[in-house]
RNA sequence: GGAGGGGUACCGAAGCGGCCAAACGGGGCAGACUGUAAAUCUGUUGGCUGACGCCUUCGAAGGUUCGAAUCCUUCCCCCUCCA
């Protein structure tokens, strides 16, 4: 066996990446790694404000897994430190701090969330307070004297705030600084960042630089669109999938995917192969393929990666039964009614579940969108004929099985 | 320290004594359409009520008024400029 690197495995690594600072370098480190028989040490830092990790945290997760897979380690880094401060990236505002108490509970959620996509055999979850917390102020000096201000303003978010006079605060500015010890402390080969992370990573890069290290090469990943379409992936903005959703949520929410935001999901949530990809799109393009089936095709693969293969057949299956055929889902939670029950329609829809109030209640049965049995319900003040194990739908995506007291 | 601007419903943003549960946009929800929970179109979007109507809401607390999101007072918070 020689110590080329194999370009599949060139390949598998740039798949899906905006950007890697530089492809030489990381071609030549690989084959070092190789020669002298180490693994590489790829960081991967987290913020810990998100409590829940998303397929958007999930594209990068996923890079790290490549890297994993082909022998190297990947060492988290959570930002408890750098968490209490706020990243200011892609804000335009200063984020609030976190407590540390905050900060030790999402770092808990992470860690359990982590072994769905990476190999634990493989990862190394650090937190940065480990060696930021000591650090001393002449310390701190001594980091940031490295670095000009002009610098500093080289970054967008920065340079616009600056231009447009709002504030920036300066313990910001440490922000990039703190991460680029991170990698000095870990000695880290790789990094791997998303798109908004670009200058703290060339900034990492900078900074072992100084203290003599050899710079980490950067793997930069596009940032993922959120179901919407149009923001980027975030829990806050409620466009999101977790990758801890039951699989049907998860297959719906990626259907609602607008269809011109296909070919990223593919390439950025699966592992179709490239050439693939690029043949879905044509046909899409050509009228060759319905953008519904190739959605199919993508939800379906998705929902295997985090819930084992053969679970997104059965997503898709019941997918189809409740929007294509306006069916029933083979599964539906009960709601179980007490013996002799006797309400309105929205008495029931309340005790459902199904409606926040009763105002939201009769607003949903006076736009049609309350069936039982698949019979529509248009008075609210209605009294239903219930039997047992009735169908009980609310808009498009609510079901209750009933179950009478006996 | 000085001068000024602002805090409105899920978000953004109008309103500046009654016609305001509060325009408009976004988002959400529902319906139609669709081989999609895409796109598009329509409706809807505080709570209680069958309805009349009633209750809570416009940073907080008081006050003026028949009546306040709108006027006054105090307080809290945010922002900008000058120093």
């Amino acid at each position: 066996m020689g110590t080329a690197v194999r370009q599949t495995d060139l390949d598998l690594l740039c798949r899906g990446t905006e950007r890697v600072v530089a492809p030489s370098e990381l071609e030549a480190r690989l084959a070092r790694a190789r020669a002298e028989g180490r693994p590489l040490r790829v960081k991967l830092g987290l913020d810990p404000t998100a409590p829940d990790l998303h397929l958007g945290h999930a594209v990068l997760l996923r890079k790290a897994r490549d890297f994993q897979d082909l022998g190297h380690e990947v060492h988290l880094v959570i930002g408890d430190f750098t968490g209490r401060i706020g990243d200011p990236s892609g804000k335009t505002e200063a984020r609030k701090q976190l407590s540390a108490a905050d900060v030790a509970a999402n770092a808990a959620t992470y860690v359990r969330q982590l072994h769905r996509i990476l190999d634990p055999a493989r990862l190394i979850v650090r937190f940065n307070s480990e060696w930021l917390e000591p650090l001393t102020f002449s310390d701190v000096l001594g980091l940031a004297s490295r670095v000009t201000v002009a610098r500093l303003l080289e970054r967008d978010d920065f340079a616009s705030r600056f231009r447009e006079s709002r504030p920036i605060h300066l313990h910001e500015f440490f922000y990039a600084l703190m991460q680029g010890y991170d990698s000095v402390a870990l000695r880290a080969d790789v990094e791997l960042g998303g798109s908004d992370q670009t200058f703290n990573l060339m900034m990492a890069r900078e900074v072992q630089r100084d203290y003599g290290q050899e710079p980490e090469i950067a793997v930069i990943a596009p940032l993922l669109v959120g179901t919407d379409g149009a923001q980027k992936m975030s829990k806050s903005l409620g466009n999101y999938i977790g990758i801890d959703e039951s699989p049907d949520a998860m297959f719906g929410k990626l259907m609602s995917v607008p269809d011109i935001r296909i070919r990223e999901y593919l390439l950025l949530c699966t592992r179709m192969p490239s050439a693939d990809v690029e043949a879905a799109v044509a046909d899409m393009a050509s009228g060759a393929a319905n953008p519904r089936d190739v959605k199919l095709r993508l939800a379906s693969a998705v929902v295997d990666l985090y819930h084992g293969a053969g679970e997104g057949d059965r997503a898709r299956e019941a997918f189809l039964a409740v929007f294509s055929r306006g069916g029933l889902p083979p599964e539906m939670p009960e709601c179980a009614l007490p013996a002799g029950w006797q309400g309105s329609a929205v008495d029931l829809l309340c005790l459902a579940g199904l409606a926040a109030s009763r105002a939201e209640a009769r607003r949903l049965v006076n736009q049609g969108g309350v069936d039982l049995d698949g019979v529509r319900v248009t008075d609210p003040a209605a009294r239903l004929a219930l039997r047992d194990g009735a169908a009980l739908r609310a808009g498009k995506r609510a079901f209750r099985r009933l179950r009478l007291g006996s």
